[in-house]
DNA sequence: CAGGCTATTTACCACTTGGTAGAGAAGCGG
DNA sequence: CCGCTTCTCTACCAAGTGGTAAATAGCCTG
């Protein structure tokens, strides 16, 4: 089902992922998207519909990579290895390899915007799991009691706008030097840790 | 200068800073804007010349009242009164009384954005005096040497991030239950203080 | 009352938007 | 060669966009 890297279909799902993260929905038009990839209008609108067509598509592709990129990082559970820490990295190299994405997320997780709903349904599940995993971690002791499901939305909001951070230093020239980043990665670590340590 | 309010200029602006909260530059159309308040968008445009010359303004209102607030919670300098705390509280507050100044600093702190360059240009000189005083803190011992500018840039993104948050969970139908923002500032708090802590 | 200012209106305009209808073109199995 | 499917194109359209020009009304000052 997956289309091969290199087709219309992909190349336009590229460049529609760029013009939603950067320009934003409203301000991407079918048209000026076309024209960037030398073809016409009406090719975009084969593939996909309508432009909602297209953002669906946009967002369930970033959804699906996001997702399994997340997954791949809690998958790996060496016993007393640092989920919290995996998931932060595995955010943050996609923050580095990809910055469109999260300009995507920034754009498509705000309130009333089209595809924020189709975005929810993805996490969503990924979300349950997380707060299982988390309430478990409580009664157990290893983790500050307190509401779980408040506390992943606070991480969750945290990590993505540092990470989104990073690609607004970016576009203020500071430059994608990798120090910055690394010790950013660092100081949000130890945030987490310390709201969620038990002590205290 | 100013206008009074419950001019038409001026209940032009409120509408106008929701409607570029809430659906974005791209997706706020004149004419609605007008339909909406009961005027002509002409009206609109004898005010504000452009379109964009409406933005600068609502960015303009909005940015002076956030700098104020900031200020204000910035001049009250008991002794060992933390700054820190307070300039959260402010931000929290405006962030409870008026969530649509948040959509708005949202909306136009995307880079490329119109208007992002004129926010910065309201917000360096309170991020330049931040800065000083930040390095003089280190200079003291009582914060932990790191890259002030980097520092600042990071409080600023989550302390936002967490603000915005608030509205977005307010449209997830949490409810504006008072709860959960206040734990969600101490959270915060609990992290920029350790992220400043000499210690560790 | 005259004359200028401010504010709001009606009437238009050039252009762009997303979307529809239908025609070719390219490949492919029979 | 035919017919079918898949893909891309040209040609158009109705609705909406931001913006200009000019008319009208109210109001204060002289």
């Amino acid at each position: 089902m997956t289309e091969a890297p290199g087709s219309t279909k992909d190349r336009v799902l590229d460049a529609a992922l760029a013009s939603f993260g950067t320009a934003g929905y409203d301000g991407t038009s079918l048209d000026a998207l076309a024209v960037g990839l030398g073809i016409r209008k009406q090719t975009i609108l084969y593939h996909f519909v309508s432009k909602r067509g297209l953002l669906n598509s946009v967002v369930d592709r970033c959804a699906g990579e996001m997702v399994s990129a997340l997954e791949e990082a809690l998958v790996e559970d060496q016993p007393d290895g640092d989920r919290v820490e995996a998931m932060v990295r595995a955010v943050f190299r996609v923050a580095l390899d990809q910055p469109v994405l999260l300009g995507l997320l920034r754009e498509v997780s705000r309130p009333n915007s089209p595809g924020a709903q189709r975005l929810r349904g993805h996490l969503e599940p990924l979300l349950a799991r997380a707060r299982v995993w988390t309430e478990a971690e409580m009664a157990a002791g290893r983790m500050r009691r307190t509401d779980a499901q408040l506390l992943l939305l606070s991480a969750y909001s945290t990590v993505v706008g540092v990470a989104t951070e990073i690609e607004v230093l970016r576009a203020a020239g500071v430059g994608p030097t990798l120090r910055p980043v690394v010790q950013r990665r660092r100081e949000l670590l130890r945030f987490l840790r310390a709201s969620v340590d038990p002590a205290t």
